[in-house]
DNA sequence: TCTGGGGTCCTAGGACCC
DNA sequence: TCTGGGGTCCTAGGACCC
């Protein structure tokens, strides 16, 4: 027997477990069952679809596509607002089930599961057994479906727990490729989005078959590498191990602001509570960074990115605050802007550089970014933030999917 | 009219060095 | 003085995933 992975893929995530939770909680209409949505909040320009059901998709409700355009599809539709916190405790109860299972399981995101079968069918029987009794057990016990995709490596894993849905368990063995997966039209393929799809359509390439049936070299004119990479998925091989572990590359923070940013001073308060959440959580991951970068997007949707390099690397809020600030002014034209980011990269160990640094001024600043990340674990994030942002509607610590529970937004006097 | 936040990887071009 | 090739570093931008 060869090997056998798993693709674990949340049923309509957000969705199913803010429905889960709510059934839990004496709610006695089941959201997965109406035309609903769970969306961001349009006030704050987060007005967007993260997850639908099905009575929705039916309607053509697409994730990611505006609020008003889903209810353009769908009057009357429900829409609940997102609660994160939730989220990953779902999806940590779900990593624990499949954890008894198998040593080897690979969270891809917070809905999305690897799981190694091979060598595991003496405990658990054949895959497919294996397979359902744990969609079944997920289902009883957790109160969501899932469906899982069976086959002899992740892609193919992942691409079968696409297939119909939900609570479904589907196989996309090698020899199934041909039927199962060729017939399928060739953005479905992992990897292919939209730009690709394009392209490879204005070139008569339609289905997933037909690229698999091409000349792996012509792909590579047209795209590189990745044309490469297009051509062995199409043909179903891929051998990465589920679970290998790959470091942290980066860290960033971004966020749409509410209202578009024209004064100065106000892009430098959002700057540094970017900042300030890149730089702890930098630390936090005992890292410092030799690359940091600015990015936004102006009011009518233009994006802009600059980036410098720090020799030597660092972890430390203000400098790192300092060059975001010189960045934005290097390409910033006053443009309105609704949502700026900050990111570091090419990260090294700062255990390795930090005892060759002895510049006095530096040093103290360091041991004040230490001092305000002790006190924020042991009291929280909110416990101590700089008084520059008082009254001024920002939030001290910016970016985050989960933090607004946390540290509520400064009221504006304004 | 309206469009989130967090990531990864690749490419192309310019500067600089040997 | 003029010319070319290859390697590295850096920056900007584009593509993809959830």
């Amino acid at each position: 027997m060869g090997r056998v992975v798993f693709h674990i893929d949340v049923n309509s995530a957000y969705l199913s477990w803010e429905s889960a939770w709510r059934l839990q909680h004496g709610e006695t209409v089941d959201l997965r069952e109406q035309i609903a949505v769970v969306g961001g909040d349009e006030e704050k320009r987060h007005g967007i679809v993260l997850a639908k059901s099905i009575p929705a998709k039916r309607l053509g409700v697409k994730t990611g596509e505006t609020l008003m355009e889903a209810r353009r599809k769908a009057p009357g539709l429900i829409v609940v607002p997102p609660h994160y916190d939730l989220y990953m405790t779902c999806s940590g109860a779900m990593r624990d089930i499949l954890a008894e299972y198998s040593p080897a399981v690979q969270q891809f995101s917070i809905d999305e599961m690897f799981l190694e079968y091979t060598g595991i069918e003496r405990l658990y029987g054949p895959p497919l057994e294996a397979a359902h009794n744990l969609r079944e057990r997920i289902k009883e016990e957790l109160g969501f479906t899932v469906n899982i995709g069976v086959a002899e490596n992740k892609l193919l894993a992942k691409m079968a727990s696409e297939f119909q849905k939900p609570d479904r368990v589907h196989t996309l063995w090698e020899r199934e490729i041909p039927h199962k997966m060729w017939r399928l039209p060739v953005g479905e393929l992992f990897m292919v989005g939209i730009r690709t799809e394009i392209k490879l359509r204005r070139r008569g390439v339609e289905t997933i078959g037909q690229l698999a049936a091409m000349e792996p070299d012509t792909l590579k004119s047209w795209f590189g590498k990745y044309g490469t990479m297009l051509w062995q998925y199409a043909n179903g091989r891929e051998c990465s191990e589920v679970g290998a572990w790959t470091p942290v590359k980066g860290i960033g923070n971004s966020a749409t602001i509410s209202f578009d940013v024209v004064d100065p001073d106000e892009a430098e308060r959002i700057l540094l509570a970017l900042s300030e959440t890149v730089a702890l959580r930098l630390r936090a991951h005992g890292s410092c960074a030799r690359l940091v970068s600015v990015h936004g997007r102006t009011h009518d949707f233009r994006g802009f990115q600059r980036q410098h390099m720090f020799h030597p690397p660092t972890d430390h809020t203000g400098e790192i605050h300092r060059r975001t600030v010189r960045l934005l002014h290097e390409v910033w034209e006053g443009q309105p802007l609704r949502h700026m980011g900050v990111r570091v990269s090419e990260l090294v160990s700062n255990d390795f550089w930090q005892c060759s640094l002895f510049e006095s001024e530096r040093e103290r600043e360091r041991a004040l970014d230490r001092a305000v990340d002790s006190v924020r674990s042991k009291y929280g994030p909110g416990a101590l933030f700089r008084s520059c942002f008082l009254h001024t509607g920002i939030a001290p610590l910016m970016g985050g999917v989960s933090g607004e529970d946390d540290y509520p937004m400064m009221k504006s006097l304004l």
